[in-house]
Formats: structure tokens, sequence, C-alpha cells
DNA sequence: GTCTATACTACGATAGAC
DNA sequence: GTCTATCGTAGTATAGAC
């Protein structure tokens, strides 16, 4: 599959022809279907921010207490980066690379950071409405939203070197429960204002 | 410099020509001075590890109440990576890209590993000795490390992408400020066990 | 230590047969 | 819709003059 290739070496790391073997296709049958590998590319990432979407939409769309819903969405995004090892290393290289597509693929370009906007306006006001409501505390909502991406992104991302790190597969069914369990405790402790009733001693 | 060619578009993404270029002299002339275009790549990766490791020492040496040490591990480790727009991108290709390296470069590629894994080795340290004094929570040492360099590496990596997030360039000093602050915040709560003495209400 | 020239390969992309 | 063949360019790397 492209999506893994690219995942692996980028944009600029793969050629035409690796997908085209990979696929099972000559060259020229590719730019059949793709009229450039920008377009191939962004169409590969563009599926992968829909698909990251869809998972997030429940969570995000739900409502009642903040904490709760936060829990909910950091639940729904793990999951959705820990069900193939290519999604978390595509959408990292789309938040911080900065390819050259040469302006012919602007509109595909374009509906990737649509996607991609729409995702985290959601975010955003989930955090906004938690702190308004006195459920979080103060903090800049840009600011966690970017902690949030690098500590579940990023993570899932890591490849080898987070392998090593944990000591174990980053993506083993342990290892992701911990995630959740350990992105989880940070925020509620970190975030999440302790409520009224009921202290946490 | 070659630098920030690499760190912009990564290994596969530029080509000897353009470094050639960007430093003012001719392809072959570089070969003189690398033996392959890895082993230039590798040079640069380290010279930007080696800059982290020597800003964070001081840091990481320090003795110590714990949440100051870590405290101050984030504002050495903010500082060097908001030094130049290009060290956290850098760094991040370096931690989670998978490039194929031809096998040539061997030495250099583990030379790079080797001042990785000192660095990473004595935040595990700082954070193994303060969950031990009682000083922070049972976290896991690996994923919070996770977690500390996604929110720190990953956030000023995220180049354009940032910027728009936050309304203003990730690198100006008021961003930057607000980031240690955010970066502290979130720690304190979620990771420092309050002390007995004065409650924080 | 830098240059020109070149070898050789791979790249993205196109044309046209089937 | 897929193929073979090919174009033009750019890629890494080497050889050898200065």
């Amino acid at each position: 599959m492209a999506e893994a290739l690219f995942a692996r070496r980028g944009f600029a790391g793969v050629g035409i022809q690796e997908v085209a073997d990979a696929v099972g296709l000559g060259k020229s049958s590719l730019f059949h279907h793709f009229r450039s590998k920008a377009h191939l590319y962004l169409a590969v990432l563009h599926r992968v921010l829909a698909r990251i979407e869809e998972r997030l939409a429940p969570a995000l769309e739900a409502v009642g207490d903040p904490a709760a819903r936060l829990d909910a969405c950091i639940d729904a995004l793990v999951d959705a980066l820990a069900e193939h090892p290519t999604t978390a290393r595509l959408l990292l290289r789309g938040l911080f690379e900065d390819d050259d597509f040469g302006g012919g693929a602007a509109q595909e370009l374009r509906a990737a950071e649509e996607t991609l906007a729409r995702i985290l306006g959601r975010f955003d006001r989930l955090l906004r409405d938690g702190i308004e409501a006195g459920a979080f505390h103060a903090v800049s909502a840009p600011h966690t939203i970017q902690t949030l991406v690098g500590a579940t992104v990023y993570h899932f991302a890591s490849g080898e070197f987070g392998d090593g790190l944990l000591g174990r597969p980053l993506f083993s069914a342990e290892a992701v429960r911990r995630r959740k369990a350990e992105l989880k405790g940070l925020l509620r402790r970190g975030l999440v204002r302790p409520t009224e009733t009921g202290g946490s001693t």
C-alpha cells in the first residue's frame, strides 16, 4: 500500500515505481488514476484525515461533563491512531512537513487542510467550553492542543525509537492501553479542576 | 546552511546540488568533506544533538528538589529548541524518520543514537528519582518522556501549522515564554505531587 | 580544497499501442 | 485500464585538472 510507504519515508523518499510495484501495477497505470505524485500523496493523506475525523466524531459531538468528554476524545484518538501503524506517521508528516507540491494539487491540499482544521476546531471548542464552565484550568487552548497532538500523534509515530523507549511494541495492546491511562491521568490532574465535592485524597 | 534544508524537507527531499549552492560550493567539493550524502546528513544531525546535550547538561546535572530540577530542564530544553527554528524539526526527523542510509554511515548513525540515548537516560533518571522520592506521581517514566518530547520537540517543529494554531509565530519571544509557562503548569499540577505543607487551594 | 566533466542510475511524466 | 517505450531532468558519486 502507498500509505505504508509514504508513512515510512515521506513524500520525497518514495518513488512512483515503488508504489506501483507495491500495488502490482506499472508506473504509467498510476498516472491514469492520479494526475501526479502530489495528487496521489495528498489523496492518501486526506483519506487518513477523513478516517480520523470519522472515528473522533462521536466523542467530539458528545455532550455533558467536559472532563468526561475529554476522556472520551483521548480514547477515540488513541484508538484511531493505534488502528494502523501508518496513521500517526502520515498525520505527523502532514502537520510539520513542508513539502513542495508544485501548486498543481492545490485543491487536494486545501481539502486535507480543511478536514484537519475541522477536527482541531472541535478540540478547541471542547477546551474553551471546559475552561469557561470552570471544569478546566485556565490554560491556553492552542498550546494544550499542541501538547495533546504531540502526546498522541508523535507518540504513535515514533516507531522503532518508541519501541525501544517503552521496551515493548508501541502498538501492542498493553502499550496502547497504558498510553490512554497515562495521558488521561496526566490531564485529569493537570487540566481538570478539582470539583468542590470530594477531594481526591 | 545544510541544516535548514534538511530540517525543512528531510534527507530524501534535499539534493546535494541544493546544499552545494546554499554553501557556495560545487557539488563535488562537498564529497571531499563528506563521503556521501548520508554522512553529511548524519553529521548535521549529530551536531544538533550535541548542541542540545550541551544546553541541557547544567539542568540535568543539578541536584535538589525534583520538581525544581524538572522545571529547569523544561526551561533549558525549550530554550535550546527555540534558539534555531531548524533544531526541533531536525531532531523530530531523527526520532521518527526511518531513512535508509545504506549502511555505509553506520558509525555516524550510532554516534547520533548514543548522544540521544544519553540525553534521554538522564531524563529517565530524573523522573524515576522523583517518583521514588515521592515528589512525582507514580507515572510511567518512558510514557512521560514521550509526552515531554511531543510537547516540546513536536511543538517547535510544527512550523506554519503551529504558527496558525497559536495565531503568532512559534518562535516569537512571547510564544516561547508562554510555552514554558503552559508546560510547567501542566506538569506541576499533573506530575508533581502536592506537598504536605500548604495545599494549593 | 575547489573546479569541470562525466558516468550511471533513478526520477516524474507522457505518448501511444492494446 | 494497463501495458511498453521513451523523454528530459535531476540524482549520487567519481575522475582528474588546477
